[in-house]
DNA sequence: AAAAGAATGAAATTTAATTACATAATTATC
DNA sequence: GATAATTATGTAATTAAATTTCATTCTTTT
């Protein structure tokens, strides 16, 4: 009892054990909750052919604490707007529909790896990027924007990082990696063969190497740390890859975290750096919208 | 009004307008929009130091009918655990802290993006781009890597694109603008100057000038077609940098929208082209986790 | 078939939300 | 910089809605 999530389940799955105008309620809201959620007891009453009372009784029963109790309940479990299936955007599609799926896609991806967040490996990863001499980001296609925008974050440390999407310069570096230096692989398959060789080889080469990537690929076999992120594969359509965005959010939060390590002179540091930005914009103005 | 779909999206965009208790009640809402949903009008209005007719005007200016009715929206926009307002990471934050505090950020930017998503400027951008000879994404900062992406994806239409981060280039290119050209301008803040100034040249060469950014500001004046994002700006930390992700997604809007008006051949284009990614990579394997 | 028990509804009660009105604060205008 | 107009807010009165009480009617059991 008293499972306040989707009451609509509950009732669904009670209706046999209930009485005579019990059931008749059941019915009422099960035909339509969204019109339960928005009428009074009266009117749901009146709907069903039963009285007030038993509506209130109904709701009681179900655990809630009275009839706009249950209106919230029910509103919950009718969760509005966002679409938690992974949407395809087809030939149908318009400027009113399209937009939308993909930001539903985004924001469930980002969903989805907020509750399965590998935050060991985040701190690991973290502790290695902190750590490190020089470090390098590693990504080819889509990735290797990713890469580039982790070498655009490091770069506001002292470290010395690089990004290089060449196969041959993927290879040579991943070669002549040394003890402190981090080689950060990013690929959301993990099995790019670029990608897999240059991890393999700079694992051999004493270097630590890092990779975010689905967890079980040749890719993550071959790295010290993996951050493994639960990313549903149909959503990597051609267009819009959703989990690119969930890598730049990680990026962003390993930034944060050795941003974190360093500690108040870290801070300090990325303050300043952002002072020095102020000259080249232009003084905020009067709000004055246009269309 | 009466956008039903997420309110709690729609009081945090409406936040800066608001008056100073309905203010009071908004944050309230925001800060525990569970509690809310449970509370009388009574208990929230002294939650918020307010009467409690500010709460009920509070709800009809929303949209809603009244208190309760209010209470049935805001559990339908409810997702569990997230936090809705924007937070900031701190030196007190831990692993188990900053991660999803980052996530939280950038999925309310998400939801609001889709709240108050600029149907007609994307679909206006769209024709451009889908009509034009050749585009020009410029950005700098964070948005060249926001630009970048955007070259990389139109790369895949027949149409020329090309990515400039360098002043000079940046001038000379706005400058020699011609009719079937379109200048795609991306800035969270729109007063960066060489943006500005660019997009201005490339206003007076007779161009088309798109620019993504602050509707209310320089840049926006100096483009044809504004792609205006409502993106809060306490999230603009140096760390990171909420509007990135959106400008990210909207990016992906832009190419979905004109592959769609590209018809069947467009959209048959897209998959031989990844179809000629597949032999880079290695085959699939059993699942075998590691961690 | 009778009695106990559960289910239901009418009416009364209580609680909560809303409206009407007065006052205070803000913004615009001269 | 003062005054008028507008808007925002709170107090008190009102209305609407939900709940409880209690009497009645169905069920079920023996």
């Amino acid at each position: 009892m008293s499972n306040e999530s989707n009451v609509l389940a509950q009732i669904q799955s009670a209706l046999p054990r209930l009485s005579k105008s019990d059931r008749k309620i059941a019915e009422v809201v099960l035909t339509d909750p969204e019109a339960a959620t928005r009428a009074s007891i009266a009117h749901l009453a009146q709907q069903a052919g039963v009285s007030e009372p038993s509506v209130n009784r109904f709701c009681k029963r179900l655990g809630a604490t009275g009839y706009p109790d249950f209106k919230i309940w029910l509103a919950r479990s009718l969760v509005s707007g966002l679409q938690y299936m992974s949407q395809v955007v087809d030939a149908e599609d318009t400027v009113d529909t399209y937009p939308t799926k993909l930001l539903d896609n985004t924001i469930n991806a980002l969903m989805l790896a907020r509750e399965n967040l590998p935050a060991p490996a985040i701190e690991s990863a973290v502790g290695h990027l902190h750590a490190a001499r020089r470090i390098y980001f590693f990504g080819v296609g889509t990735s290797a924007a990713v890469a580039r925008d982790a070498e655009h974050k490091f770069f506001r440390f002292q470290t010395s990082v690089a990004t290089h999407t060449d196969p041959l310069m993927l290879r040579m570096l991943s070669a002549g990696g040394q003890a402190d230096d981090v080689f950060f692989f990013i690929s959301h398959t993990g099995r790019t063969q670029v990608i897999v060789e240059a991890a393999e080889l700079a694992a051999t080469s004493g270097a630590t190497v890092i990779a975010m990537t689905d967890p079980a690929s040749p890719l993550a076999d071959a790295s010290h740390c993996v951050i493994g992120l639960d990313i549903p594969e149909n959503t990597e359509d051609y267009l819009a890859m959703t989990s690119r965005i969930v890598h730049l959010v990680v990026i962003d939060m390993l930034v944060t975290g050795v941003t974190l390590k360093r500690g108040a002179k870290g801070i300090e540091h990325l303050a300043r750096m952002k002072e020095s930005l102020l000259p080249t914009r232009l003084p905020k103005q009067k709000k004055r919208r246009k269309t």
